[in-house]
DNA sequence: CCTTGAGTAGGAAACTTTCCGACCTACTCG
DNA sequence: CGAGTAGGTCGGAAAGTTTCCTACTCAAGG
């Protein structure tokens, strides 16, 4: 029932104490070897020879000397930032933006771009365009990039490459992770771009200790990137999340609750002549607009309904409000929690602010890019031994996989 | 970020490899030596001294010999029944049921009573009375039972312990678990009774290996077990699945979309007089009476409707209809099927039959009271070494965990 | 009917890998 | 100059593996 063995020879002991050495560097920044040994348990013989062998293999390297203590200067250790890289891609639907970080998540480089029309060869011809930009400045070839992750507004199968219903890409997004990757043959992964949203908002905003939460993403359409117990929650075609078609009262089914669209339709009904973009009609309600409030008002209690709804199913712990409206949570948030209150929804909801600074798609597709290819630098590392832990256990990366817990 | 470490000393290798060798003995029931050894990729001596060890210490035990093979006969060795027994409780809203079972899964004895209906203390002393009873047919004392757990008609909180909104226990079930584990003096966890259910399905029924599904139970109330990923989303204060209250076009918020008191009030507006229980009503339309078939066509189309809500927020694989009307799955899942179709739903959704025979609450509950009672047993084998893998890692059974997994 | 050989189970001894504790040296701040 | 710290080395302990050996059973052949 249970899964994986885990069983083996001494050389798996190695195995297991390298990859704590490494977590531990990884995750405490730049530490000195008594730290080390303290943080892991290990003893100090164990810790050496394990770094020996890390340093040697190209994944932590020496980064300086801590002389704060008195005694010999402690030589301190760091991931090696270089033993991966990682690009990070937003296609949106009016621009493409891009970064590369190295395996300590600083920027190396960021590019941009228009989002091409019309056929999905130019999507990608784009993508690639911009890896090679951002390669060239960083110095290093595109090929040295270890995982890209493309964030796109579309549904994206388990496998990281199928698109369904995408709604803001060329010709559906079809075939566009082959062509990327045929051009790039780089490790690439297709991502929702509210899922994305979501673990942006999980590693730099205001979800970092919460296991599970959902980010309220409205922008064209309304989605949602659902985090349960720490990890996204895909569904089983990766179309979890796609709460704009719940059920409204005041909506016909197969239609969406919320979006751009909808909000030019209420504007309309309310009497907005000039059919504004929503931008503008939030603008206006901010100088005190009533006919714009009526229907902030209105997107506000839409998303109230939204919340509840997805509330009831799985009760997350937060919701946060993001994607193209996050910065407008000022106008909304308040009337969101009155009308969650008026309602009197049998559980208590806290929304909040989404707490990422800048194109949190791209902070999330970066931060998975980087995570993946770190993954896979420490997995190759660790595969010289006979055995590793590379899979099924808690070190698990894979996104694709069945996902077969056995624990209820 | 990541959270366990678990580097150790050589003695948790011993730890590993034990492990190993009772899960693969757990799972595939009796085996000989040289299999383990082909299973684990163990060497013959490794296994042979960790299975000396675990007899030793009274979680394995031989059991016979295999003769299919030519040569000496090879010893069997199985996990020892009495290392850890389990009781299963299911508190209906009529009557309570109990089931004792071992650590292979066995009914040692099974007990029910009527369920008092006025104070906490009644229930808990009708379960612990049952706990004796049982206890006694299988020739053992209340206090050699490893874990119990309680199938309770309510929300639960992830302690095991605190109950809300109980709707079929005596002063809403505040204390029960206080006083039944008084009384008992055996661990003991609360559990809400659909979730149970969907952890039958799980494991003795239709759901075998689906990692996310959805079990819709419907009875006094309509309530959702989801099983995301293999393990039961309980929700941040145990309220997920609470569908009952999802908005509904033609029902007010605030309450049920379906229950036995919908049923009754919709066979009212359907005409039926003598106000008849929703099995009789269901018979009825068995029987092809046109005003039953009705109000079974209303139901299932608001199953319909509640099952495309979940879909859209987490995309479950496999829909299960069970519960008290999971019998009546022959009239209600083709229509339910229809109604999804007509309403074209955005997602394919698949929605099967209850595949669990007997009372799903009880041998849910017995499943997790067993699988809890022998982690126990097992991990305390384990601790008598420095280091064990009991937490953390794809073994963590903490139902109550805060689940901070750290890999997107 | 007996003999013999091949395949299997179980066990013991020698070797290898890995980790830990203890000891030692060198360095620096007070 | 001394106490406290960093880093290295050596021997011992623990665990697993390989190899060799014995014993047992079935089946084929004389």
């Amino acid at each position: 029932m249970s899964g994986n063995y885990l069983a083996g020879p001494q050389g798996l002991l190695w195995s297991i104490n390298a990859r704590a050495v490494l977590d531990v560097i990884d995750r405490e920044g730049p530490l000195g070897r008594p730290e080390i040994t303290r943080a892991t348990g290990l003893s100090k013989t164990t810790v050496a020879q394990a770094l020996r062998e890390l340093v040697a293999r190209g994944v932590v390297e020496e980064a300086g000397a801590d002389t704060t203590r008195r005694g010999p200067a402690a030589t301190l250790y760091r991931i090696a930032p270089r033993c991966a890289l990682a690009l990070g891609v937003d296609i949106g639907h009016l621009r493409i933006r891009a970064v590369l970080v190295d395996a300590a998540g600083e920027t190396l480089a960021q590019a941009e771009t228009r989002a091409p029309r019309r056929r999905v060869a130019d999507t990608a011809a784009a993508v690639t365009a911009l890896a090679a930009e951002c390669a060239e400045r960083a110095g290093t070839g595109p090929g040295d990039i270890g995982q890209a992750v493309v964030g796109v507004p579309a549904v994206v199968a388990r496998d990281g490459r199928t698109v369904r219903r995408a709604y803001g890409l060329p010709q559906g997004g079809r075939g566009l992770a082959e062509v990327i990757e045929r051009d790039l043959s780089v490790p690439l992964l297709l991502e929702n771009d509210v899922n994305l949203a979501a673990v942006a908002e999980q590693r730099f905003g205001a979800c970092a200790g919460v296991a599970d939460f959902v980010l309220l993403g409205v922008g064209v359409g309304l989605g949602a990137g659902i985090v349960l117990g720490g990890r996204l929650h895909r569904g089983f075609a990766g179309g979890a999340g796609e709460v704009g078609f719940l059920p409204h009262p005041a909506t016909e089914l197969g239609t969406e609750v919320l979006g751009a669209r909808r909000i030019a339709e209420q504007a309309r009904q309310a009497g907005i002549e000039g059919s504004p973009s929503p931008q503008e009609i939030f603008e206006s309600a901010r100088g005190g607009d009533e006919r714009a409030l009526a229907v902030v008002d209105a997107t506000a209690r839409r998303i109230a309904h939204v919340a509840a709804s997805i509330a009831l199913v799985i009760e997350p712990e937060l919701f946060v409000l993001g994607g193209a409206f996050g910065a407008s949570a000022d106008l909304l948030l308040g009337r969101i929690r009155r009308h969650l209150a008026r309602d009197a929804a049998p559980l208590p909801i806290r929304i909040i602010a989404s707490g990422v600074s800048g194109d949190a798609v791209l902070r999330g597709a970066a931060w998975l890019a980087r995570h993946r290819a770190r993954e896979r630098a420490f997995a190759a590392v660790m595969g010289g031994r006979p055995h590793d832990m590379t899979t099924g256990g808690p070190y698990d990366t894979d996104l694709t996989g069945s996902g077969k817990g056995d624990i209820t």
